[in-house]
DNA sequence: TTACATAACTAATACGAATTAGTAGCCATT
DNA sequence: AATGGCTACTAATTCGTATTAGTTATGTAA
């Protein structure tokens, strides 16, 4: 790990007959202090000739930031980039993040023992501001950091007074209910997240009240947790073939847990919808292409990435944002499943 | 963008009545130069006190490296993200990555005037070494860099001499063949990628290879092309069930384009495998759960992102690597649509 | 008792770019 | 002819850390 030579302002100036003040003033394009053109344009040939590229650690020491942005993942190792959520967030931040110089810096966490790098990087410079996905809350982690003027956007709903940008989960799972209700189903069964957490159960009862304000209250043994993967879909929806008399529908959390419960619907030999419609959450790539097509919900993901990372960029700025909290509405996407 | 005042190691030792340099070397447990047990303890000390964080940018510019590492992904906007090749490989990298105490940037170039970031990142010292994820050879920008000993991996089969950790596809396909051949298929439609690139051609020609050399060679119109998109699979397959005799399986250059071509077969009211088999490519997640359960090639991507990383950062430490080569080899997962 | 090593430090410098504080020369006022 | 103002620069300093080159005091061997 030796040192690399590279190519420095000290030798364009040298070079070029100059003191390094003036490459530098050269090639920054500074017009504070005036340089004649001749000058200006010698050094800045010179600087090409050499294949001249600023030392990025240089820069970031003498002007205070670093101009990286850092996209924080806090999720158990299995689960990142299990659902499709990472990769739509980081699709949606990269090109912002591009289109203003910054780079972007993903860092995966995913014990407790690792959440000191939150602090680390912010604090060592290594990153101007972050984006947070978060499904637990890290007030202690974060309060002194946004005390001391970091920036800190997060994904998922926060703590009053942090900024945030967020998908409506809990408009989401109502709109599911609201389509399951206007189908006319009275009885149904949800497949939620395990292991829950406080926002994943916030939308478990979105769903339920929405049921129950609609005056079918769902009784606990229609509720049967998943764990995101396809498989646990299967086993949940078999305990709920169970009841009689059976269900009408079933609300799969996430499309992978709702292919699940279709196969099990379709090896118990009943129809979708006939028998038992599905619907999904997410709008998965395939969910056009399954037998029947799924019926789901669209969060609109690579839009919460472009907005979180131009609100990270404004802060770190220091513009002022129109609202601290803004939250995106997801869609109802009507397929075969559930019509 | 103000400047954000931290803790310096100059304030720890004026706080713990040592000079600077005494800081910097209990902080780093250096031994070298000696130092007292108890003044070593109270540097400590006064350093957690004051809660400090060494900046990542003096000490990168001191030291001469960064300890980030770049993954550098070039496509077109519209695709990265959309298969799940790059999730997969960051998964991998991250976690070796974050093992060695480096940082991951990950930098998307998705059109050609912004492929002099390359050389800028590593020329600049934003990374020491980078992993390429490419579908083009960029010969004349890497060139130079391998030449003054930039490490870079790519993930990719690039020309000779470079270190690269690629998956064996043309294996894979080949696989794919086999299957086919030994379950009795002699006439067979494909569905390759589109854009066409050498890469992805030469699975093409892997495959027709295949099938050739066991005396059942692929006529032109059984080639199909797709785009990566279920509904690209969808459209190949239609004009694929034009052709009479029917041929009796198709390949699905990736699963999402297979379960396209699923659809069209059973729009047709043909069924699967009885009257067409299809096969897959990439072992999707929900492959194990479509109508019929979908037969597909694993490549084993994650494993790809570890064994990258760990070659980048054995590379940056320079140390030799026993094969500039690795080449990974893709499973195939045998299931009900074309066993 | 001088020389000499060793422990435990401090002072000074380097890293590369940005920036602040000069400086020299020239022209225009007064 | 002294003053001020401008242009076009240079010199010096700064950022925070690592490192090299001292320095001082103390103990030990000759």
């Amino acid at each position: 790990m030796k040192k690399r030579s590279s190519v420095t302002q000290k030798q364009i100036a040298e070079r070029a007959g100059v003191s390094q003040t003036v490459v530098s003033l050269a090639l920054n394009n500074s017009y504070e202090i005036a340089l004649n053109d001749e000058t200006r344009q010698r050094v800045v040939d010179v600087a090409t000739e050499l294949g001249y590229v600023p030392q990025a650690a240089a820069k970031a020491l003498v002007r205070g930031h670093s101009s990286n942005i850092g996209l924080i993942l806090i999720q158990p190792h299995y689960q990142v980039f299990r659902d499709p959520f990472i990769p739509n967030i980081i699709t949606g931040i990269s090109g912002v993040v591009r289109a203003h110089d910054y780079r972007l810096l993903v860092e995966h966490i995913d014990n407790v023992n690792q959440l000191h790098t939150i602090p680390n990087m912010l604090r060592g410079g290594e990153v101007d501001g972050l984006v947070l996905s978060t499904f637990d809350t890290l007030e202690s982690i974060i309060e002194p950091l946004t005390k001391d003027g970091y920036p800190i956007i997060f994904l998922d709903k926060p703590a009053k007074g942090h900024y945030a940008v967020t998908i409506d989960h809990e408009f989401g799972v109502r709109l599911a209910a609201s389509h399951l209700l206007a189908c006319g189903h009275q009885d149904v069964g949800v497949i939620p997240f395990s292991p829950a957490t406080p926002h994943t159960l916030r939308r478990l009862d979105a769903f339920k009240d929405a049921f129950a304000s609609a005056g079918c209250p769902i009784p606990e043994d229609r509720v049967r947790f998943g764990n995101y993967d396809p498989e646990s879909g299967y086993e949940a929806m078999k305990t709920l073939l169970q009841i009689r008399p059976l269900p009408s529908a079933v609300f799969g959390m996430n499309d992978l847990m709702a292919i699940g419960a279709m196969r099990a619907i379709h090896e118990a030999g009943l129809s979708i919808p006939q028998d038992i419609a599905v619907i999904g959450y997410d709008d998965m790539r395939f969910a056009p292409f399954t037998r029947p097509t799924l019926t789901t919900i669209r969060a609109p993901e690579v839009e919460q990435g472009q907005v979180a990372g131009d609100a990270l960029i404004k802060r770190i700025a220091g513009e002022a944002l129109a609202e601290r909290q803004i939250s995106l509405k997801p869609q109802l996407i009507i397929r075969e499943s559930c019509q």
